[in-house]
DNA sequence: GCCAACGTTGGC
DNA sequence: GCCAACGTTGGC
């Protein structure tokens, strides 16, 4: 089974690059996550295995801080029947849940951080969904030539 | 803080 | 099933 490449985002504010680093175990559950795209390339199409870059979004410098690997494929989010939980969906709940998450393990950290402006500078990357106007979509497949070429641009 | 782009909701 | 209104994302 070919493996397959994503580029997932997170609001460093909230959980950045170098907090996966120093988590235990250096994993997380990638939960919270409430679109259906993004759901759906999650709940069909991520593998144990694949290989992903951590995006930084909604700060100062965003783009991309190194790669994880997935390491638990998908799995119902608790946090979306927890009313206490800010990603609480009343309509989900343990016996049908809508929304699900997979585990992230951190891979390896960039030399270089490679920022949104250098991936909207290089031409090989203008099909990159990350750098098209409007594009929100928190998890996105990337081309093995895309991933590999931002991974040299990380300089590893 | 602004605002464009997009997704979702809900009335009809 | 349409579409206007609204909420969210995310770069700047």
């Amino acid at each position: 089974m070919a493996k397959n490449y994503w580029l997932i985002k997170s609001e460093p504010s909230t959980f950045s690059f170098d907090d996966l680093k120093k988590r235990t175990g250096q994993t997380e559950g990638w939960d919270g996550v409430r679109n259906y795209q993004a759901r759906n390339f999650m709940r069909y199409h991520m593998q144990v295995g694949d290989l992903a870059l951590f995006y930084h979004s909604s700060c100062a410098e965003p783009g991309v801080a190194g790669i994880v690997e997935i390491t638990k494929s998908a799995y119902p989010d608790p946090s979306s029947w927890d009313a206490k939980s800010p990603y609480f969906d009343s309509k989900s709940s343990p016996d049908n849940p809508r929304w699900f998450m997979v585990n992230v393990t951190f891979k390896s950290e960039f030399k270089n951080f490679v920022s949104l402006k250098a991936l909207k500078e290089n031409d090989n990357l203008k099909d990159m969904k990350v750098v098209q106007k409007g594009q929100r979509l928190s998890i996105q497949p990337v081309t093995r030539e895309e991933f590999s070429l931002v991974s040299k641009m990380g300089g590893l």
